[in-house]
DNA sequence: GTCTATAATTTGATAGAC
DNA sequence: GTCTATCAAATTATAGAC
C-alpha cells in the first residue's frame, strides 16, 4: 500500500522525537527506523523534516488525547480519573525505562523559539488537551474559569513531573504531582468559596 | 586573561542551550557567540561538547538557585515568596519574548535517554533546587515528608507551566500554576489534618 | 597557549535511474 | 512511484603553525 510507508515514517518520527527531541533526531535515523527508503521521505513530505515534525506532533497529540479518554473516562468520578492518569503515566514511564513521557514536550521546548510552524503545532496540541480536560471539569460542575485554571494546573503538574521523573529516573515527582492534581480538581469542583 | 575565555564559552553555551536545546546548538555557534577562536574549545574542554554541556548545566543551576534566593527570601513569608517567584518568572519570560524559561529543562528532556553524564548533571541541579525549597518549607514549619512533596509539586508546576507558556507565547499557565503552588505551600504548612 | 586550517563524518535535501 | 547515488553544507574534533 502506498500510504503505509507514510504512516510508518510518521510513527517512527513521533517515537524518536519523544525520546531524543527534534534536533537530536536525523532524517536518516527516521527512515532506518521506519524501514523506508531515503528518497520516500521527500516524496511523501515535500516540506522535509519540518513537515514531518508538524505531522508527528499532531499525530502524537491526537493519540495521547485518546489515552486521556481511555484512562479517565472509565473511572467512577473525575477526581479518581485524574489520579489514575498520573498513576498510569508513572507506570508507563517506568516500563519504558524512563523514555516515554509526554510525546511532544521535548520538541515543544526545543522549537518554541526556533520554528513558528512547529511551535504552533505544539500549542494546538496542548490547547486540545486542555479543552478536553476543561470540558470534563465543567461536566462535573466546575464553572468555566475554574475549569480552565484547574486544567492548566493539572497539565503543568504532569509535564513538570515528567521532566523531574525522567531526569531522576524515579517516579516520586509523578506521585506528588498526582496528589496536587486531584487536589486541584477538588478545589475546582468545590465552587466559589462562601465569604 | 586565560580563564576569561572559558567563562565566556560556558555563559554563551548556557544561554544557547536554554533557548535551543543541546542538540540544536552547534559548537561553532557557541564559539561565535562567545567570541572565542574555535580551537580554544578543545583546549579548555578536552571532553568536547558533552563536557561543555555538563558545566553549563551546573553553572545554570547554581545561578538559578541564587535567583530563587533573591526573589523568595525578601518576601514577608514563604507563601508570598513562592507567589512572587512565579510572577517574576512570568515577567522575565515575557520580557525575553518567551525564550528564557528554565535554563536546563530543554536539555534535561533531550538528554534523559541519550547521555548519562548530562542526565546526571540535570538531576543534581533539580535536586539542589528541591533541597533549597524543602529547607525553606521546613523552616516555616512543615514536616520533612510534606516539605519534600510540596517542593516537588512547586517545581513541577513551574516547569510544566514554562512549557505551556513558551508554546502558547502567553503567561496564563504561569498564573494558574503560581496559584496552585501557593496552595501547595499552605497545605504543607497546615500540618497533618485532625482526624 | 592561541588560533587557523583541515579532517572525518553526518546533516538535510535532490537528481535521476529503474 | 520506488529507491539509489550523490550533493553541498554543517557537524564534532584534531593537527600543527604561530
Amino acid at each position: 500500500m502506498a500510504t503505509d510507508t507514510r504512516d510508518r515514517i510518521i510513527n517512527a518520527s513521533a517515537e524518536l522525537f519523544r525520546r531524543q527531541g527534534y534536533a537530536g533526531t536525523g532524517v536518516k535515523q527516521i527512515v532506518a527506523a521506519a524501514q523506508a527508503p531515503f528518497g520516500s521521505i521527500y516524496h511523501h513530505f515535500p516540506g522535509g523534516k519540518e513537515q514531518i515534525g508538524v505531522e508527528a506532533i499532531r499525530d502524537s497529540g491526537a493519540l495521547y488525547a485518546l489515552l486521556i479518554d481511555a484512562v479517565i473516562d472509565p473511572a467512577p468520578d473525575l477526581l479518581s480519573g485524574v489520579g489514575d492518569f498520573f498513576a498510569a503515566a508513572a507506570e508507563h514511564l517506568r516500563d519504558s525505562d524512563f523514555a516515554d513521557a509526554c510525546p511532544i514536550a521535548t520538541v515543544a521546548l526545543e522549537v518554541a523559539s526556533t520554528s513558528e510552524p512547529l511551535r504552533q503545532a505544539t500549542d494546538e496540541v496542548f490547547e486540545g488537551w486542555l479543552a478536553a480536560l476543561s470540558a470534563r471539569l465543567r461536566c462535573a460542575g466546575a464553572d468555566e474559569e475554574r475549569a480552565r485554571a484547574a486544567s492548566l494546573q493539572i497539565l503543568s503538574l504532569l509535564e513538570g513531573a515528567f521532566i523531574l521523573a525522567r531526569a531522576s529516573r524515579c517516579t516520586e515527582a509523578l506521585d506528588a504531582a498526582g496528589a496536587a492534581a486531584t487536589a486541584a480538581v477538588a478545589e475546582a469542583l468545590r465552587g466559589p468559596p462562601p465569604r
